[in-house]
DNA sequence: CCACTCGTACGATAACCTTCGTAGTACGGC
DNA sequence: GCCGTACTACGAAGGTTATCGTACGAGTGG
């Protein structure tokens, strides 16, 4: 129960492997941009199931996984869950201000358009 | 040859009707997210084939309509040829520094990885 | 009027994306 | 050792996308 973070190891690219592309084309499903969203107001890491989307588990699996491979979030094994995390650092250094400014767009189209 | 704009009118989402998603794909193409740099560092008015891309006609024209129903550019007939430009006032208003991040990502991502 | 340029429309194709269901693996607790 | 929880893997269906080629319309200049 020292819940240590197991020798399971998940692929991620490198800092300089991610492209704007990709991080775009991840931010622009409205699920993915939800989670994006909640694990950043969440601050620290987050276990997959504790981020209800309205869709089945295998398909959240696999938006986490888009997310993940295209170096907006980092995943590990703890246990039998799995902790979810954004790269700001990496992202920050990539594209600066990026993440932010999306973040608060989102935000402020919530508002706009009535979402909670 | 008065040059004057055409009757013919192009379809565009007014301001309220731009969605974040719907911005974020059209710029995670590569071929879009050239075509807006190109179209950013002109500053003004462009017609569509001075920005040349390694596509045929018809592929272009796809990528300039995505672009303007997601809000991105407005296009406007001028005679024969068909002019774009940002739509970067109502881009700012509701994405308040979206667009200029995003230019500038795509500025480092580019030096960064030698493509002139 | 004719030719030329610019851009559109319409298939067609191949790839991709989102979603699902089911079956399976890893881990922790009893 | 056995069960439950958490997540994954593997198709598979259905829709969307990016790309092309060819044929077409709209405007300009001879």
């Amino acid at each position: 129960m020292t819940t240590a973070i197991s020798p399971r190891e998940l692929a991620h690219p490198a800092r300089d492997e991610i492209r704007l592309e990709g991080v775009l084309h991840a931010l622009s499903d409205p699920m993915r941009l939800r989670v994006v969203r909640e694990l950043a107001a969440a601050g620290a890491e987050v276990s997959c199931s504790s981020i209800e989307l309205p869709v089945t588990k295998s398909t959240t699996t696999h938006h986490f996984r888009v997310l993940r491979e295209s170096g907006v979030i980092r995943q590990t094994y703890r246990g039998t869950a799995k902790m979810n995390g954004i790269r700001r650092a990496d992202l920050d250094a990539l594209f600066p201000g990026l993440l932010d400014t999306v973040l608060s767009a989102a935000g402020q189209q919530a508002a706009r358009l009535g979402t909670p």
